[in-house]
DNA sequence: GATGAATGAGCATTCATTCAT
DNA sequence: CATGAATGAATGCTCATTCAT
C-alpha cells in the first residue's frame, strides 16, 4: 500500500511504453535509424521526458538488449523442464524460436545489432562483460538441452548451429523482405525446412 | 583505341579507389556510421570529388552490393565446372565461403546490410528488383550444386541453409568480437565443426 | 511566539541550506555551470521544492549577492570600530581580505560574477539600484577607514585600488589553478608581497 | 604564386571574420553566453560553415586566447626596446594597459574567462600547459620591465601588482556598468589615479 | 577534373521552470 | 510541504549534398 509503490509502478509502466516503442523504432529504422525523437513522439511524449526516463539513448538500447537475454533465459530454463526425446526437443526448440521471431522480432534484429560496430561504442567494459557472460549462459543452457549427455564441446557445436541458422535465416527474410519479396514466396514453409535438414545433421551428431 | 576509352578507364580506376576505401570504412564502421567524408579522406580525395564519381552514398553502396553478388556469382560458377561428389562439393563450397569471408569480409558485412531497413529506402523499385533477380540467380547457382540429381525445391532448402548457416556464423562472430571475446577462444575451428554438423543433414536430405 | 514564526523560521533555514549549497556548486562550476539540479541533488531534495523557496534561479543568485554584500558590511564595520595607525589599519584590511578569501572564497567569486554580462539580464532595474547602493556603501566604509581624515576623494580611490588589488589577484589565482599551477608555487606568499607593495604606495598617498 | 595562396589568404581571412564575430559576442554574452549560433549569424554564414573553419567551438576560444597573449607579448617587447627611467616604464606601460582596454577590451575578458572553472574542462593537458607557459613567458617580460636591475623576485611581485591591478579594475568596471553607473561617474579618471598609487608603491619597493 | 566553401536538416542532450497530486 | 513528471527552447556538432571556380 502506498503512494510509493504506485508511483514506482506508473514508472515502470511508461518506461516500458517507452521500451515498446523504441523496439518498433529499431525494427522499422535500424539501430542508426532509431532517434529519440521519433521514440518519444510514439509516445506522445516530448523528447525531454524521454530523456528523464533514461539517461541515455545508449541506455535504452541496453534495457533491450538485457530484456532480450532473459527472455531467452527464461524459455530456454521453461524447456529444460520439460522431458523430451532428442528429436523431440529440437522440435520444442524451433518452436519456441519460431514463436520469438513472431511475436518479439525485434529480439533478433538487436543480436543483429551487436554484430554492428560502433553499436557498443560508448558502452563501459563492465556492461560489455556482463552482456558477453549473460549470452553466454543462454549459450550453455542452449547446449545443455541439445547435449545432455553428450560432451560439452559437441553440446556448443550444436547451439552454435542452431543459433547461426536461426539467425541467418532471420537476416535472409528481412532483406528478401526489403527486396520486395513478398512473405509467402520465401516465408515460413522454407524456414521449416531448413530446420528439418539441420535437425537430421544435429542428431547425427548428437548419437554419435 | 582513342582517348575517350583511357578516359573511361581511368574513370573506372578511381571509381574502384573509393569503392576500396569504402568497403573498408564499411567494414570498420557499419552503414550508417560509413560517411562520405571518411571514405574521400582514406583516397585523399575531396568529398566533392566524390559525389563527381558517385551521384549518391547510395550509389556506393549499391556498387558494392553489386560487385558482391557479381563475385559470389563467379566463384559458383566455377565450382560448377568442377566436378565432385556431394560431400566434396559440399566441402568446397565451405572452402569458397571461408575464403570469401577471410579475402572479403565486407560482402558478407554488405549482405547483412540489404537486411536492415532503410538502407535502400532512397532506391527505385527498378534497382531493388535487379537485385533481387541478381541474388535470386546466385541462389539458384547454390541450389543446382546441392542438389543437381534433386529437386528444385529441395536444392533451395539446401541452399537457404547453407547460406543462412554462413551468414548466422559471420554474424555471431561479429558479435562476439564485439562484445570482447577473442578470436582464438571462438573463432574458426567452431565454425568448421557447425558446417560439420549442417553437411550431415544436407547429405541425408540430399540423399533421399 | 506561535506557530507562524516557527514555520518562518525552518523556512528560513532550509533557505540557508539551499544557499550554502548554491555556494558551493557556484565556486566548482561558475554561474552558467551552476544548475538548479546540482543545487537541488546537494541538498537531497527535489528541483520543484527549490523553487517552491526560491522565485527563480536569479533569486539565488541575488540572495548570495545581498548576503556576501552584508558580510562585508559588517566587516568593514567592526574594523571601523578598532582604533588603528594608518598603516595597522591596511594590514587589518588585508587580514580581513584574506581571511575572507580563505572562509569564503565564494564571496570574491560572486563579485565577479557581476561583471559578467547577461547574468543580471533578467533582473529588474530596482534590484540592480539597491545592489549599487548596498556596495557603493561599502565602498564608503572601506573610504572611510583608509582616509579618515583625508578627503573623501581620495579614499574612494585607495578603496578602489585595494580592492581592485584583491579582486585581481583572486582572478589569478583562480586562472593559475585552472591552468594546472600549484597552489604553492604562486599562492599566498607572492600575495602578501603584491599588498606591501600597494601599501607602499597608499601610505604615501594617505599622507599627502 | 597561385590560387593555392589566395585562397589560404582568404581562408585566414574568414576565419579572421569568425574570431572578429566570436569577440563581439564574448565580450557581450560572456564565455558560456557564446553560442555557436550567433557567432554563425553575425558573420551572416550558417551554423555548419563554422564548423568547417574551428574543429570546435573550444577552438574558436583557444584561438582568441592565443591571439591576445601574442597581442600581449608583442606590445611588451615593443616597450622593453625603449629606454626609459622607471617612473616612465610605468607611465608606458599603464598606456600600453589603457589602449589594449579600450581597443581590444575582449582580451581582458578573456584572461577573466580562463579563471572560470569549466571553462578549459574539454582543453588537453598540453594546450593548458603551452597557455600557462606563454602567459608565463608574458609575465617575465613584465617582470623584467619592471626591474631590469632588480631581482627577479622582486620583479615578479611587481609583475602581479600591476596585473592584478588592471585586471581588478577591468571587472569593478564591468561589474558597474551592469550595475546602471554609467562610464563618467567611475571611470578612466578615477583609474588613472589608482595607477598612481600603485605606481608609488611600486617604485618604492624597486628603488630598494 | 578537382576542390574549397557553404548549408539545411537533423541529432542527442541539457536546463529552468510549471503543475497536479 | 514536497515531489515526480513533463516540456519548450537551446546547444554543440554531424552529414550528405551542391556549386562556383
Amino acid at each position: 500500500m502506498g503512494v510509493a509503490e504506485r508511483r514506482e509502478r506508473e514508472r515502470q509502466a511508461r518506461k516500458e511504453t517507452l521500451l515498446q516503442a523504441a523496439r518498433a523504432v529499431l525494427l522499422e529504422k535500424g539501430v542508426r535509424g532509431t532517434t529519440t525523437k521519433e521514440i518519444a513522439e510514439r509516445c506522445e511524449l516530448s523528447e525531454a521526458t524521454l530523456f528523464f526516463y533514461f539517461k541515455n539513448k545508449d541506455e535504452i538500447l541496453l534495457s533491450l538488449i538485457f530484456e532480450s537475454i532473459d527472455f531467452w533465459a527464461k524459455g530456454l530454463d521453461a524447456l529444460s523442464e520439460q522431458s523430451h526425446s532428442r528429436e523431440q526437443m529440437l522440435d520444442e526448440i524451433w518452436r519456441f524460436h519460431e514463436r520469438v521471431y513472431r511475436e518479439h522480432p525485434d529480439y533478433y534484429v538487436i543480436s543483429t545489432y551487436l554484430a554492428q560496430p560502433h553499436v557498443l561504442e560508448n558502452v563501459s567494459k563492465d556492461v560489455k562483460e556482463e552482456i558477453a557472460r549473460l549470452s553466454g549462459q543462454n549459450f550453455q543452457r542452449l547446449s545443455k538441452l541439445l547435449a545432455r549427455d553428450a560432451d560439452a564441446a559437441s553440446g556448443r557445436v550444436m547451439a552454435d548451429a542452431i543459433w547461426a541458422a536461426f539467425l541467418g535465416l532471420t537476416i535472409m527474410n528481412a532483406a528478401r523482405k526489403n527486396l520486395g519479396h513478398t512473405e509467402a514466396s520465401q516465408g515460413r514453409p522454407s524456414r521449416a525446412k531448413v530446420f528439418e535438414t539441420l535437425k537430421a545433421g544435429l542428431l547425427r551428431r548428437g548419437s554419435r
